[in-house]
DNA sequence: TTGAAAGCGCTACCAA
DNA sequence: TTGGTAGCGCTTTCAA
């Protein structure tokens, strides 16, 4: 391993005769300098192509550039979206991003935590696990003066600021479509009512059935434990065959959703004229089902990029953020398989 | 921000009238330390909860335990299949990674690369971009005698090992089983010839041809550039519009094959009676297109997992490594597209 | 405007 | 088996 040594401030310093810390100076634009020493540093640097060592650097100032990041599953589309927007933003600011998985385990999301905070990683963003209802893992960073940021999945164990989508009104927005498509015995696939925004989807359900007089039937709610398309077929199934099957259903995702797709249609139901349906997320893969699955857009990108803007903030302003609970809008995005025609 | 000083080396030193080496010694397991001074330190580390300084560590052994990964884009299944393989593996190994994207431009990629170098990661795991015909920007990751593991999409400009899946192999199957199938006039909507994996996979395509007494057609091939929906749209109705429309299809890439699917579908062809479609990657979502599209499977996680692998394998070894080539097999998945049945 | 020098926390070499 | 100590490359305080 060839293995060229790089040059260093010190090198610099001798070849110049000046001191390393006048050189230091020039390189990073302090000021009560003449212009001539810093053209000259500045020129025999670039000649030399000398980069800082980026290690002695954060050893010295005791910081790493660098912030974690754990999700459920990088390989979910919504998430690939959040870190790619986390990422750039990061990028723009000078910081990377070092990433982990909790596969939604509460057991591994505490080893991802510790494995980053040993990492030194600045600080945190978090989408926390389904299995999250304490967050000891979490504070740790904190006491260490490491501000966490939470993004769309969050629990209400850790103080700091907190990212969503506005789950509530997307879900009342989409059931209000659907009631407003001639729908009126519309079905839930939820998710666990102890996960913030399962319960906030839930809410907004039974809310927009509220408000347009239809009932809420409480037959018709479904939780699905794994958010899995096994149980969004399986439900559907169950609520089809049920003595008062309805005529729409809304899933918590658009996986759930394509679970229930595939039972409906293998089942020689019509969608949407017999059975409406209408995901969460809107997935790349919603626009190529047929029918298309109406669903609603949570925009990761900007909420992975506002995340890691608000997580830098924190870090410029050495503070660890209160409670403050940013909602982003999201978006109906109707396709075919809502619309009656 | 509260920051409570951590325990250093030195502080447990003083604490326990030992030296910092002895105690450094006790911690990192030498041999040649009495079994009471490992235990004492120990003990008394774990009480007061020690966590070594890793900006120190790094500093002082001048490395990071950080690999750098660059792909095209992390939201690709295929791309974050392989990020999850990589990132699970290098864990095991004590490893992290950091990300960043090349967009399939090898402005970014060289970017990307400035950038993780500039991080100090300890070693490259790269799938170069499209455009990537030179080397220069990777070729500065060994001279720094870091080494620099090529994988999916590589490139011969630069030294050192490489990954692929057998894309000759896994398009020569995927072309047979057509023909097997009783397709006869097999068209290709291939990528830009001068991809290595592209070009496989246009090469396993007409020798299949070949090998089955079929004519290779040139006009049955399409080179598309940028590998998106809208070329497999646009090039399937130029080709079913030709004088001598194919009866199959072999996509390039799934995203490519629903461009073509859709386009298809809208003029009233049936898939796979009047036209057999099928894919490359195996996305997820084929699954859930109508008809399901049959596709070749890559492996995204194991080739991710074999890269960082190799390439701590090089950081164990203090090599560079050599011009290897790895090829992992490929799985033919036969879903409907494909099957005249 | 510049220099001298301490020191971040750790490891590893040389001695004892 | 243990200790002393230099030094990794950089920043920053204090002094000139």
């Amino acid at each position: 391993m060839a293995e060229k040594r790089k040059i260093t401030l010190k090198d610099i310093a001798r070849d110049l005769k000046l001191s390393p810390s006048t050189v230091s100076r020039a390189l990073n634009g302090y000021p009560s300098l003449s212009e001539e020493t810093i053209q000259m540093v500045k020129e025999y640097a670039e000649k030399h192509h000398y980069t800082p060592n980026t290690m002695a650097v954060n050893f010295r100032k005791n910081r790493t550039s660098i912030l974690g990041m754990i999700v459920p599953q990088i390989v979910h589309h919504f998430f690939s979206t959040t870190i790619n927007g986390a990422l750039e933003t990061a990028k723009k600011h000078g910081y990377s991003i070092l990433l982990a998985q909790s596969y939604d385990h509460l057991k591994d999301e505490i080893l991802a935590s510790q494995y980053l905070l040993g990492m030194g990683v600045d600080g945190l963003l978090i989408s926390v696990s389904n299995e999250t209802q304490e967050a000891d893992h979490l504070q740790a960073f904190l006491e260490e003066g490491k501000p966490v940021v939470q993004f769309d999945k969050i629990t209400d164990f850790l103080v700091g600021p907190k990212l969503v989508v506005d789950d509530f009104e997307g879900a009342y927005q989409a059931v209000a479509h659907l009631i407003k498509q001639g729908y009126r015995k519309i079905a839930h696939l939820s998710g666990r009512m102890e996960v913030k925004n399962a319960n906030a989807r839930f809410l907004g359900y039974k809310k927009a059935l509220e408000d347009h007089g239809l009932t809420f039937n409480e037959a018709w709610v479904r939780p699905c434990f794994d958010i899995s398309e096994q149980e969004g077929y399986d439900f559907t199934k169950s609520l089809m065959e049920s003595p008062n099957p309805p005529d729409a259903i809304f899933c918590i995702t658009d996986l759930v959703a394509l679970g229930s797709m595939n039972y409906l249609k293998s089942s020689g139901y019509q969608i949407p004229t017999q059975v409406g349906l209408m995901g969460f997320s809107n997935w790349m893969l919603s626009d190529f089902t047929t029918p298309s699955l109406s669903s609603v857009d949570q925009f990761g990108y900007t909420m992975g990029s506002k995340a890691s803007e608000m997580l830098i903030d924190l870090l410029k302003h050495q503070d660890l953020g209160g409670n403050e609970l940013v909602k982003l809008p999201t978006e109906l995005v109707v396709r075919k398989s809502s619309v009656k025609g």
